[in-house]
DNA sequence: TGAAATGTTGGGGCG
DNA sequence: ACGCCCCAACATTTC
């Protein structure tokens, strides 16, 4: 009688799609059983959100890189295309697999999902571990000393980092052994059949310009940002017209990178150059906002689709007409640094951090349009679409959520373009009909003198929209309508 | 992780 | 020389 094979060892890649601190994989190496590493699209199960267009993009480069990187060290991605849960059960069956490792997700019905799954793969007999490689530290171990969870950033961070320090970063394993793939097991696709890239029209040409997705893009990012860029980082962040943040968003997203990894290099490199305690500080505190909104999409479960504060319940929105949300949309509000900005992430599938706030400020205050519909956009627009992240960005701006921007503070597009875009480098790139308007103008062209304008080959209207709303009137309509929340009505 | 309105101050022009 | 006015510039309050 032949040797029985080994049982397989699955590892289900999900929003971590790197080898370097892959505590799943690591971990499932370390059995020495061989390895089923699966990656599912699942578009069936209830209650998970479809992937919007950019992200998709994102992903299929992102599983190409993956599925190279195994590869190149005697692994194998394969995919799988459909319900997570029947999937799972039957390709542990189909493999008699020993055990399964993935990494924690904190959305409702991911948790869900994952819950079913660990309950009924470990009443077959199965080994399941679930692993933290997502945040430096779990939802439920920070805690207010009454035990709740905070609602405030600050309070939150401290706690945060009153914990022992997250564990140093796993090094990328450097041999794996592949399974081979059962015969009684669901059938693998090709990444090509999940149809993840836009084909008519082909939209991606910016996004490809713009990013290498997958792992070794993200370190590479990781890398100039720490040489170059971390030094000035408190003083260029909030610059659109200067590349003084880490472009790593989207490469977190999935995971390409760990928070842990970009915790431990900073604090490295602020050693060993003796960088300003200040400015990485300033960069992990931005992770630390990332942990904050995945703590409350844990603890609020509904953050996507209610307000985090009940008093806006009652909010008065305006029913956005078709043609000012394409016009919010598309870039042409008449206002300068909203339309680059817009335009900026349909071209290239992301926004400075400072141009989004005021952008969605935009479509919330000066508009009065739901958060929710704003939210959507940039899901379907954002390589960095997050569950957690933009959901709790837009519920901060528009003041319904945790630690909420107060009801009062109202971008005013003119200043902040003129404060952070000093000299309209970035309007110019992304509104090319403006290039030509001096400097003073830049952010106000509705204010500049006629011969300025024909000077400019600029016709207000024609050329380029005149602003869709006055911010000023605008202004005071959202203060008006805000006020109906400054009472609780609960 | 604002902005506008209102209040205060101080220097210069001017009678 | 002196007081008054004007108005930046800055500070404080309010939305």
């Amino acid at each position: 009688m032949p040797p029985m094979p080994p049982r397989p060892a699955i590892v289900w890649f999900r929003d971590d799609l790197r080898l370097s601190d892959q505590q799943a994989l690591t971990a499932a190496i370390e059995t020495g059983a061989p390895i089923l590493a699966i990656y599912i699209f699942d578009e069936k199960s209830p209650g998970l959100r479809a992937p919007g267009g950019a992200t998709r993009w994102w992903l299929h480069h992102s599983l190409t890189s993956l599925a190279r990187s195994l590869e190149r060290i005697g692994g194998r991605l394969d995919i799988l295309t459909g319900p997570s849960l029947p999937l799972l059960l039957d390709l542990a069956r189909a493999a008699d697999a020993q055990a399964i490792f993935w990494t924690r997700r904190y959305g409702a019905a991911e948790i869900a999902i994952d819950k079913q799954a660990k309950a009924e793969l470990s009443d077959a007999g199965i080994l399941v571990r679930s692993l933290n490689g997502q945040l430096l530290h779990e939802p439920w171990e920070v805690q207010s000393k009454l035990g709740d969870f905070y609602r405030v950033y600050s309070p939150f961070w401290r706690a945060a980092q009153a914990r022992p320090e997250p564990a140093p970063p796993l090094p990328a394993p450097s041999k794996m052994k592949a399974a081979v793939w059962p015969k009684q097991a669901p059938k693998t696709v090709a990444l090509d059949r999940l149809n993840l890239l836009p084909t008519k029209p082909d939209w991606a040409g910016g996004l490809r310009d713009t990013w290498q997705p997958g792992e070794a893009g993200a370190q590479a990012r990781l890398e100039a940002f720490l040489d170059n860029r971390i030094g000035q980082y408190a003083s260029l962040r909030d610059r659109p017209d200067q590349p003084g943040t880490s472009f790593l968003s989207a490469h977190i997203r999935h995971g390409e990178i760990s928070a842990r990894q970009i915790y431990h290099a900073t604090k490295h490199a602020q050693h060993q150059h003796g960088l300003p305690a200040r400015d990485c500080d300033k960069f992990i505190a931005e992770i630390g906002w990332r942990e904050f909104a995945h703590h409350l999409l844990y603890h609020f479960p509904d953050l996507r689709s209610r307000n985090f504060q009940s008093k806006f319940d009652a909010f008065p929105w305006r029913d956005p007409q078709a043609q000012e949300l394409s016009a919010w949309q598309g870039g042409q509000t008449g206002y300068p640094i909203v339309d680059a900005g817009m335009r900026e992430l349909w071209q290239t599938g992301t926004m400075h951090n400072r141009v989004r706030m005021i952008a969605a400020s935009f479509l919330v205050k000066d508009l009065l349009i739901d958060w929710r519909i704003g939210e959507e956009w940039f899901w379907d627009t954002l390589c960095d679409a997050c569950p957690a992240n933009n959901t709790a960005s837009w519920q901060w701006v528009a003041g319904s959520g945790a630690d909420a921007a107060p009801y009062f503070r109202i971008f005013n597009p003119v200043l902040q373009g003129q404060k952070f875009d000093p000299h309209g480098a970035y309007v110019r790139k992304y509104v090319p009909e403006l290039a030509k308007l001096p400097d003073p103008w830049i952010h106000q062209p509705w204010d500049a003198p006629e011969t300025v304008l024909k000077q400019a080959g600029i016709e207000l209207g024609r050329d380029y929209p005149k602003p869709m709303v006055d911010h000023s009137r605008a202004r005071d309509r959202a203060l008006a309508a805000l006020a109906t929340t400054k009472t609780d009505m609960a």
